[in-house]
DNA sequence: TGCGTGACTAGCC
DNA sequence: AGGCTAGCCACGC
């Protein structure tokens, strides 16, 4: 049976490895639908339920922590991603490009 | 059934 | 080079 949107979302995510990060984009791409990025993020921010879902691995393209406002603490998201060796950088990840890490 | 909204992306000015 | 607008799809009311 196909899974909802989300839980496919939620599926890749869950993919990503330690210390490593990815874009809405790839994801959205990778569950076959390239153009609905924003919904990737819109599954993560109701993602809420699903403690499995490393939603601060996930960035814009440029490596932007666009959704850290959607997290609890005002540096909740940043802190966990250095807590994984990211270098975050006014919300944004340091050397995204070799973090990035494609499904 | 229809309009508004959004953790995006790409293109244009 | 930087900022703004448009397009996109799924969900809620």
């Amino acid at each position: 049976m196909e899974k909802d949107f989300f839980q496919r979302v939620y599926e890749v995510v869950k993919q990503i490895p330690y210390g490593k990060i990815t874009t809405y984009g790839a994801i959205a791409k990778k569950i076959g639908a390239p153009k609905s990025a924003r919904m990737v993020g819109y599954a993560l921010n109701v993602s809420g339920m699903q403690e499995d879902v490393p939603a601060h691995r996930v960035v814009n393209r440029k490596g932007l922590l666009t959704g850290k406002h959607h997290f609890q603490g005002t540096n909740l998201m940043q802190q966990l991603l250095e807590n994984e060796g990211v270098k975050i950088k006014e919300n944004t990840v340091q050397n995204f490009k070799e973090y990035f890490w494609e499904p």
